[in-house]
RNA sequence: GGUCCCAUCGUCUAAUGGUUAGGACAUCAGGUUUUCAUCCUGGAAAUCGGGGUUCGACUCCCCGUGGGAUCACCA
């Protein structure tokens, strides 16, 4: 029935940080046009003067940059300003607008629209049937002069003039929809397809998310460690789902499924819970050395000190990787003194070294007996053959007896990876060391 | 307040008149060679309330209740 090339554009203004709400509405767009071979434009809505700041506008480039999505055009709106006040020179030799007399706050005059108050109704893609009667707008401002139109106006235009289809936003604006569509009609201009998104609650699930909230920003979540295909991934199915019960999809393979027909009216809740799942799963398709690029920046610190090895650290990054869903929890690691024992001998606690009902005495000849199987043992140093020697004793004498000592002398905390990975990691000289210590201070204990 | 919109497990959601109301996150239990983590298995957990329509309602209609948006010389 249409066969003109389908548009599509994201249109923020810069007077604020881009959050990530914005992020999804933007996909929405990009995801709509690419699926459909069209075109996706990025207009950065800056006729407010007042408030613009060029560092928002530059976030702005930088989030579409992040996650990926490419613009096909861009615009700033203020570059059309001549057009817009064309055309409201023309609007105003039509009739349509006129010079209001009285300003709301005595400011001076204003250019009012001359509402005909019908009944708009409307197919949004999302919403279904809209219908409005605009007697209640009023004859609503669309410029301060003739020199200054105002929203309303310079998008009816801007989208009109870029060809713009569908017009893909935020629930916010349905009721601006109305009078947007008024003046579509008054400039003969074909009014586009309408789809309003749901809103993105905050983690209360009550409030909208709003710039109050923490952690609004998208730009946050880059320096938070998330990676982009999550966050991506995560907000799309905010409010949509293809319906599968896939959960993990690209940006590809969301362009691919992604319909507005599948999404929901309501608005949804954020889960961070949910994110940092999700985060974990793209963490999972890195390989081994983005996953190291990825924590180093948390190890620029200790890799100055003295204590630091290169060579445990690239032993260790898999066990780190095997605890990490966002970088945060690197990072937490870090300050408890997760990582510490890896790099130095660590303080033990005589009393948390004997497992359960055991005592000094036996701690000591279990300790003692790993020891020397330990020190005999001259093959390959990994934790396969290591447990292989080891592991028949501990079955033996008790698992728990054995293996729990042996995994307290070497990390000297509750919580560690399993001993014969701590065995492979520290190497023969320095795990003999710490087992010797250990019996040595448990011997005092006793005496 | 006027106008408009919305409502399924704790959370994100699937099911567009017929399902034991499905999945995921979180949670709980068990297992995977002691602890943590990972992984596996299993459990608990929802249709806001009341009326209709229908042989049959999560689904359609009406009324409540709750929530949200918008009513700018901002976008």
């Amino acid at each position: 029935m249409n066969t003109k090339q389908i548009v599509t554009r994201m249109a923020p203004s810069p007077t604020g940080r881009f959050h990530v709400g914005g992020i999804r509405t933007a996909f929405y767009n990009y995801a709509f046009a690419r699926q459909h071979g069209g075109k996706f434009i990025l207009r950065i809505e800056d006729t407010d003067k007042e408030r613009n700041r060029d560092e928002y506008e530059q976030e702005i480039y930088e989030v579409f940059k992040w996650v990926g999505m490419e613009y096909d055009e861009v615009y700033r709106q203020s570059e059309n300003i001549h057009r817009h006040q064309e055309i409201l020179k023309q609007l105003l030799e039509s009739g349509d607008v006129y010079e209001a007399e009285e300003a709301n706050d005595g400011n001076g005059k204003v250019i009012r629209f001359k509402n005909p108050n019908k009944e708009i109704t409307f197919h949004d893609e999302i919403l279904g049937e809209i219908s409005v009667d605009t007697t209640d707008l009023g004859d609503f401002v669309v410029a301060r002069n003739i020199e200054s139109p105002l929203y309303h106006l310079a998008v009816v235009v801007d989208d009109h003039d870029e060809g713009v289809t569908h017009v893909i936003r935020a629930q916010e604006h349905v009721a601006n929809t109305p009078r947007q569509i008024l003046l579509h009609e008054a400039l003969g201009f074909e009014t586009p397809t309408y789809a309003h998104v749901p809103f993105i609650l905050g983690p209360d699930g009550k409030k909208k998310l709003s710039k109050r909230d923490t952690n609004v920003a998208a730009m946050d979540y880059k320096q938070h460690g998330y990676l982009p295909e999550a966050l991506l991934n995560f907000l799309s199915f905010i409010g949509w789902n293809p319906g599968t019960e896939q959960e993990v999809f690209s940006k590809d393979q969301l362009v691919q499924v992604f319909s507005l027909e599948q999404v929901q009216k309501g608005p949804g809740g954020f889960n961070l819970d949910k994110l940092s799942w999700l985060n974990k799963q793209w963490l999972n398709t890195l390989s081994k050395q983005e996953f190291r690029d990825y924590i180093d920046p948390l190890f620029k610190e200790l890799q100055d000190m003295p204590i630091y090895s290169e060579d445990i650290m690239v032993k260790i990054t898999p066990i780190i990787r095997e605890r990490t869903n966002v970088l945060s929890d690197v990072q937490e690691m870090i300050v408890n003194g997760e990582l510490d024992y890896y790099f130095v001998n660590p303080k033990i606690d005589s009393e948390k070294v004997i497992w359960k009902k055991g005592t000094v005495e036996s701690t000591i000849i279990h300790l003692q007996k790993v020891f020397d199987i330990i020190t005999d043992y001259s093959g390959d140093w990994n934790k396969d053959s290591l447990k292989e020697v080891i592991f028949p004793y501990a079955e033996e004498a008790g698992k728990g007896d054995v293996l729990w000592p042996l995994r307290f002398s070497l990390s000297g905390r509750d919580k560690s990876p399993d001993p014969f990975t701590l065995l492979e990691v520290l190497g023969k000289e320095v795990v003999l060391e710490r087992i010797s210590n250990n019996i040595e201070s448990l011997k005092k204990a006793t005496a």
